[in-house]
DNA sequence: ACGGTTTTGACAATCATTCTCACTTTGAGA
DNA sequence: TCTCAAAGTGAGAATGATTGTCAAAACCGT
């Protein structure tokens, strides 16, 4: 119900990218914050080389199962997604300007599942995000 | 942005609660998992004592605002609801259930602080859940 | 009871996301 | 190179949660 199992296949996904998810994927390399796809969709128009709304979230969905992009929610329910490294961390954004730094805690994983463990929950997951303005935003912020 | 800032002011809510309010508060007590809008409207007209959809959202956004209930996303981004004790804490869900266990963790509180503050971020908030399978649901599952 | 303020709720409007389905592209085999 | 079926695309329609509107209803101090 709530962050739902993992029930996607797509055994195997070996084809050519093509024009329109290259675009999407360098969209989101260049770009150092969390993107909406409304947003990915309209930079894309901007830059000449349109890509379908529809394909936009495709190729977005597909990403974040290839575990190649991050996905979190906006206070408002949007999801935004950013490119990330691969394996596992949290993120400190800025609430200001949006920039966003990839932060691991060892011991932060190991307590989120032995609280688990420790309830009898097993196929633990988790999310944490750390929200706060930066020090640039502080300093040009009234 | 992400995680806006508490602009709310709302002065000083001291007014008796209406008959629409005390309904809704009363189904959040009595469940003990998270609960959407949608369903909340629904449980209420199902009792009897309908309450309008508008005010249902508007009561579930000032008892946020309250602090009186903690809201969460679904992964497919429906706002989801419950009442919780008003000290801060996380929440252990069960996937299949949606059975919720209040779960405390001083290490990671400091943690999440001294990560933001090490990055030179102020005004630090941050959102933690903890997602398995309860052992009722994994023993009745398949 | 009376005027002013607050709350309510049926309904319309928003808006992100998903669905449809005809059209295009791709790729392997003939 | 030609052919065709599978995969991908995209414009537009459909969905569905959430928010906006605003007249009627409940509330309150006088
Ligand atoms: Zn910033
Ligand atoms: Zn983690
Ligand atoms: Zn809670
Ligand atoms: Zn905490």
């Amino acid at each position: 119900m709530i962050s739902g199992t993992n029930t996607s296949s797509s055994a195997a996904t070996s084809r050519k990218p093509t024009r329109q998810q290259v675009a999407v994927a360098e969209l989101l390399e260049r770009s150092d914050d969390f993107t909406s796809a409304q947003t990915v969709h309209a930079r894309l128009r901007d830059a000449g080389a349109g890509v379908g709304l529809a394909t936009v979230y495709r190729t977005l969905q597909s990403m974040v199962e290839a575990g190649t992009v991050d996905v979190l929610r906006t206070d408002d329910g949007e999801a935004v997604y950013r490119a990330c490294s691969t394996h596992h961390h949290h993120h400190l954004v800025c609430r200001a300007c949006g920039r966003t730094v990839e932060v691991e805690g060892p011991a932060v994983e190991r307590w989120a599942d032995k609280v688990a463990s420790d309830h009898g929950f097993s196929g633990v997951t988790h999310t944490l995000e750390i929200f706060g303005t930066c020090a640039d935003c502080t300093a040009a912020g009234s």
